[in-house]
DNA sequence: TTAGTTATGGACTTAATGGTCCAGAATTAG
DNA sequence: CTAATTCTGGACCATTAAGTCCATAACTAA
């Protein structure tokens, strides 16, 4: 009986990740909202509740896609080629010719975070989860003899997080993709030695 | 015969800086400003002109008070602790109690940056300064023996201003003063050996 | 004391915000 | 074809946003 949804749901939350990613939570009005997604404004209530509860919904879609594909990137192949990709992935351009993104965990922490605790709980969370995965690869780098540095895996794999939020400010701040691989290059350059 | 201005102009050029440090841009409202600096709606706009060169002229008040002191910190003393203190400042709280507002040409590296040139232009001086600054000190430490890396100065430079938006996202997000300073050191042992 | 000048408070404007609601269109089961 | 159900467009609302403007208060110089 019931007359079927006629958008799908999924893909909506992905046109509006795409708009929370690039402009963050305050700078994206729900008017943005609606044009990027297609949906009216009642259906899009409807659906999601509040532009919050869409903003945490997307967020969360965000983080999930991107866990997904970072465990697929680190988790096989050769070690430094997969850390490198790793990396790239931060400033690929989503839709090419627009800059990057960059990272939304990145970004919130930045924006929301610091007044928000469900948000902040989960960025917390997203840089423990990059860390153990770097940790689980460059061991298995070390192990393989493909990294040469003697220090812990885990310290190294700090390192890294570290320097992650720098690319994506070098990102957003509009450095070349030459520049953004210099410093990536130096950084991974810390694995050896 | 003009009668003289009341307020202190710089005086409320920092109390609104306080504000959009903490805050960022979007999320700062006008009244927020208003209550800050004490000033009325009609001194605030003949004064400053609109909420966006407000925004400049704080963030140039912020931007010159740091560059300053980094200065200060980073060109006497013995370069270990120079580089400690230096990196101390951006977690340090500002009241107290509250916890810390990070950099705020960082924070706006992602919340402006991408959309707004001047703002850009801003940041990438800021990065660019910081690692000028960071690479004399360096090099002032090996040529006084304190600092054993055999690295290039400024390549060493570059990892911290990698790094330096790393302990800012993480201060954002809240981790705890001893977590933070793990990190610190973490990253300042790449300096030796 | 007065004239000239400038700061100031607050009323006002315009546009946009997020959010609610309802009437009607559309679809399916029987 | 009809009844039941639910999606959907758009009107509507209250609030807040940034920004303008003017009458008045306050101060200085003469």
């Amino acid at each position: 009986m019931p007359r079927p949804q006629e958008f799908d749901t999924t893909e909506a939350l992905h046109q509006a990740l795409g708009v929370f990613w690039r402009k963050g939570y305050e700078a994206t009005s729900l008017a943005e909202l609606l044009t990027a997604t297609g949906l009216s404004k009642s259906s899009l209530y409807a659906t999601f509740g509040s532009k919050r509860e869409l903003f945490i919904a997307a967020f969360d879609t965000y983080r999930q896609d991107r866990a997904s594909a970072a465990h697929h990137v680190l988790e096989q192949g050769p070690v430094r080629p997969a850390i490198d990709a790793f990396f790239h992935q931060l400033f690929a351009s989503v839709n090419d010719a627009e800059p990057a993104y960059g990272c939304m965990s990145i970004n919130q922490a930045v924006e929301l975070a610091p007044h928000d605790p469900e948000v902040r709980q989960r960025v917390v969370q997203d840089l423990q989860l990059m860390e153990d995965l770097l940790t689980r690869t460059i061991e298995r780098g070390q192990q393989a003899g493909a990294l040469t540095s003697p220090r812990p895996a885990r310290d190294l794999a700090k390192l890294l997080v570290l320097a992650f939020p720098g690319l994506q400010v070098m990102a957003r701040a509009g450095y070349s993709p030459q520049q953004l691989d210099d410093s990536l290059q130096l950084l991974l350059s810390h694995l050896d030695g």
